[in-house]
DNA sequence: CTAGGAATTCCCAGTTTTTCCCACTTCCGC
DNA sequence: GCGGAAGTGGGAAAAACTGGGAATTCCTAG
């Protein structure tokens, strides 16, 4: 279970240093790769490998003649990859991922359970400011009765 | 059942030291870890380990794809951290925790049932003003027959 | 087909950060 | 006043992050 929030710095050459807490989890000791993919409220999806193959397959399932799909499908599926970590445990996010993002360096990296989110630090805290931000959070239905 | 209110000043290095009171009724006598995680009211909140796995358990249950349910769980799991006391008993409170609720060296800590509240000394004084400003505090719905 | 250039990947080493532990001081109880 | 426990601060060892550099591969142009 991944959890926890991490704030890093990308290098020049846009690696990301994974927290050596999280590594291993993620890896299983080096021995799997990671999957990056896209996520509609532009952050980004980490994975690892074998925790991914399930999500892809229920993705690719999705109906392919109803159109409202296929944009999910077109960013989930269409920005995967599969990388791996180099000797120093950093992964070399792409191009065209830290374009979709919006991550130039400084990035928050948080735990969510089965995955981990990558988010540009700026975007994170707008997103945190919306629920945290007029006092009273904002209670979707069904979490009234809520009890921490 | 936690309660009672500490001041405590964490030390250049952002430890707290938990109370003796409590420290065992945390810890279970040193054999469990603490978790300690984020609130919507910037502060923290920290719990015995095995009374927060079925908090997480629900917010996990969340729908993944309604995005009203998202932030809360990016604020309750993604801020969560498992953290094991020192040999003094104090807790490490990471950067990220410590500039999502404002703390900085004095801080409240709280009993709050299941779980201790950690707050930045004056946050907590504000929202102890914003009940008590005014001469009559703002009763919420359905709390207005209760008995004291 | 060959040679040059550029981009990428892999690896090494310095520097910073973290973590653990020890010692001193202060406070409380006896 | 004395003993003990708890809180506080600091320091040293270890680990991790950062940056750079060199070699290889791929692409392009001659």
């Amino acid at each position: 279970m991944f959890q926890g929030a991490s704030q890093i710095n990308l290098d020049a050459k846009g690696r990301l240093a994974v927290p050596t807490r999280v590594r291993d989890s993620l890896t299983q000791g080096g021995t799997v790769p990671v999957v990056l993919t896209a996520h509609p409220d532009k952050c980004l999806l980490l994975y690892p490998s074998p925790a991914w193959e399930p999500v892809r397959a229920k993705v690719m399932a999705f109906p392919s003649l109803d159109p409202a799909f296929n944009p999910w499908k077109r960013l989930l599926v269409g920005f995967a990859e599969e990388i791996a970590l180099d000797g120093a445990g950093r992964l070399l996010i792409s191009p065209e991922l830290r374009a979709f993002s919006g991550i130039d360096k400084r990035v928050m990296f948080v735990g969510q359970g089965s995955y981990y989110e990558i988010w540009d630090l700026e975007r994170w805290q707008q997103q945190l400011d919306r629920l945290t931000a007029g006092g009273s959070p904002v209670l979707p239905p069904g979490m009234e009765n809520f009890s921490l």
